[in-house]
DNA sequence: CCTAGATTGTGAAGGTTTTCACAAGCTCGT
DNA sequence: ACGAGCTTGTGAAAACCTTCACAATCTAGG
């Protein structure tokens, strides 16, 4: 493997999705003891073509061998580089409600390399409880607490309305990735990455394919 | 892949899920009683362009007025009808862990014209439980009960390993629209539109971000 | 009524992503 | 060692999506 790991260039981001897709059912084919996988399996695990898969993987240099496929260990090793999953990263979970705790004990983070190291909540009585094995913390030290811990990304399970300061303190914090559950628009400096994941536009965009069936 | 129906109107997804954000904003411009609102003032709350907005509006008919902007209240009508939101649609549940239970009591579907009718579990302790006013079956009845409830929507938030199994059971029972949460991949008859929401996939796509700033 | 100012609707251009097609390269059985 | 059979890597083509630019059209105000 190449020695320079910072070299990450521009991709795609249904690009990198579906990378990460691939990573998935690689380790699936990797645990099935499969030593070498075909652009062709992994393209009908992940719902595309053969094709996409290839140029998808080419984008990084050229590490399959043909007629025979990608070797599933060094393609697993590349693809965790590029996603930037051969570190561990620390997660706090901000807002302690349904969808903050649910997400504290869930335990397919770990396992991922996502660890849930602190979560904070505004409720004196949810305050200094465990969840899933992690203090929660009074919201009112997020930054201090927040560097303390380096956490690298945070969840943000707030209600919507108090979404977009817990938004502005996290940037202050350090933090530079988001994952909001709260369905505002937010704003963050720059440098900061968000992504949304809003259930009611995910049913709308079924209820759409219902009614154009 | 990409289960393509005999569709009366091909929109593409991004512009659907445009379509719903739009929907978004527009309702709070109704609720502050905004009488029109501008492709321009749509486009700055969903962080796109004034240009993207009149393409994608236009894609139905002109109901704008030049000089003016768009009749907030016939829009949200008009995005309502498109997105199949003119109607109430009928939830059900599947798996009340963690995530499931969350969901079941998350009071935001309702608001958004989702109504959840049933829970199930396979686990005899929680069947015949109530979360958030709703009953949780047997998962064993998952077909008559569905039928009985007349659910057009499934949330499938079961371990990855049954996931494939309901997939299909729900599928038999006249489900055609499933939102996953289970992170396996999902085979589905043709008619069923399948939405994966993977959060860990998220997190990757957020660690992907932080390697390459 | 008429002008100034604003905004839509849309063809065309520009850009990006996906698919196609095939030469090149590898493995395996004989 | 060789040919048959796969599979990769990749230009080129096609499809798709976004942005540009501007005529057409509307409102408001005098």
């Amino acid at each position: 493997m190449p020695a320079s790991r910072a070299s990450v260039r521009k991709i795609a981001e249904p690009t990198v999705r579906r990378l990460s897709h691939y990573l998935r059912y690689l380790e699936a084919f990797e645990r099935a003891g499969r030593g070498t996988v075909s652009s062709g399996e992994l393209a009908h695990s992940g719902g595309t073509t053969s094709a996409q898969v290839r140029k998808d993987l080419s984008f990084f240099g050229s590490f399959g061998k043909r007629g025979l496929g990608y070797d599933t260990h060094e393609l697993v090793a590349k693809l965790r580089q590029i996603l930037g999953l051969d570190r561990a990263w620390r997660l706090v979970i901000v807002g302690a409600g349904k969808i903050g705790s649910a997400l504290a004990r869930h335990p397919g983070f770990r396992g991922r390399g996502f660890e849930v190291v602190g979560i904070f909540d505004a409720d004196p009585n949810r305050v200094g409880h465990v969840l899933g094995g992690v203090a929660v913390w009074d919201v009112k030290v997020l930054e201090s607490e927040i560097r303390h811990l380096r956490a690298d990304i945070a969840v943000l399970a707030v209600p919507p309305e108090e979404a977009q300061t817990i938004a502005t303190r996290l940037g202050r914090a350090g933090v530079h990735a988001i994952l909001d559950f709260s369905t505002a628009p937010l704003e963050v400096p720059a440098g900061v990455t968000v992504r949304s994941v809003d259930l009611a536009l995910e049913l709308e965009v079924l209820s759409h394919a219902l009614v154009s069936r």
